[in-house]
DNA sequence: TGCATCTCCAACGCAACCGTTGGAGATCTG
DNA sequence: CAGATCTCCAACGGTTGCGTTGGAGATGCA
């Protein structure tokens, strides 16, 4: 049945996605044509609908497999001290640096305000995890508890995604000092350190 | 020449850019469409295209309205300690808020990356007195010194920013936790403060 | 009042894109 | 090899949106 197949079926849905996340990263839902992300993959535009409905499903499912994609790579387990928290979100901000199609599409969701997100229930699972592992770290006074978890856990998030979010900003309010992704990186870690340091 | 003329130019001007404001805030550059903005605003499409050229010229000069806006709507002239720098994060958050408009705006822009922003030269001036304050603030140990001015400036403003470039981040990481914008407000003035509180 | 000028708009040409369809070719089954 | 089934695609209809144009109405000027 799926064994042998000589036209490669999983292959060809494999190079659409691909495609589709690139240019849904670099384009949007608005500005992405079907026809192009085909062209891309070197298959036929046709395809894309039998295989993941219309745009907007296509780019839910997009969306949802880069998530399960960085939820894998940046596992945050246990948060033994602030120094483990400044690691995290130098992680992450690692991990944007390397795959920065997931925070544009993130950030193309966001702009959409839709009342509901793909796959809603397991993101939200996913985020909770984090929380709580915030909130295990404060419980057992290992950081800072001045902030509720999912406060401290969200504005770490905001230091290391802010510079993917307004890149042209982040380029004028550095226009005359001289600043590298180097730099930028041990800035927010230097801020997450401090956000996560208990007081005395 | 210019007074008392029965069709109403300077007006109907207006009326177009709050519309294309509204438009281009809520869909993007590529999801916005001329003819919406011109109905919105009750006027001809054709005015568009005299008035303020082709689309993507429209969207600059939208972009650089607001900007003018909010320059002097968050005035930052002198932090003379820690406690000030939360106050402007809260300014900030509270401008953004009350119009979410150019946040959005700005979050489209770099969504597009451009090569040059419009209206490059006054906005970095614009970014280049904010970082100013922050340094003199420094210099004379009014607040931490441990972050270069402009990295210190820029995690402020992501603090402020982040809610509203990734609301559904927001709602899905604060599922369980009673949250309130006010309490959001008071979180990162928290964080605000930590991160310009000078260590011992 | 005749002429020039300015504001405004309905209607249009044109291009792009969405989503579909009819059918060609490849693979399995008997 | 004949028939059924599946993958793939070139081509198409219909819609939408961009940017323009030709002209109608209102105003200033001689």
């Amino acid at each position: 049945m799926l064994a042998g197949m000589a036209w490669n079926t999983e292959e060809t849905k494999r190079k659409l996605k691909e495609a589709a996340v690139a240019e849904f990263a670099a384009h949007g839902l608005g500005g992405t044509t079907m026809e192009r992300i085909a062209r891309r993959a070197g298959v036929n535009k046709e395809r894309l609908y039998t295989y993941f409905g219309d745009k907007p499903q296509l780019f839910a499912t997009v969306l949802a497999d880069e998530l399960n994609k960085v939820a894998a790579a940046v596992p945050l387990d246990h948060l033994d001290g602030p120094e483990a928290v400044a690691r995290y979100a130098g992680s992450v901000y690692e991990y944007h640096a390397e795959h920065p199609e997931l925070t544009r599409l993130l950030l193309w969701e966001g702009l959409l305000d839709l009342p509901e997100v793909p796959d809603e229930a397991s993101r939200t699972d996913y985020y909770r995890t984090k929380v709580a592992a915030f909130a295990r770290a404060q419980q057992s006074n290992a950081i800072s508890d001045r902030l509720p978890a999912a406060d401290l856990a969200f504005l770490v998030l905001a230091l290391a995604g802010w510079w993917y979010a307004v890149p042209q900003m982040a380029r004028m309010m550095h226009a005359d000092s001289s600043s590298t992704p180097a730099s930028a990186k041990a800035a927010l870690m230097q801020a997450a350190l401090h956000l996560a340091t208990p007081s005395k």
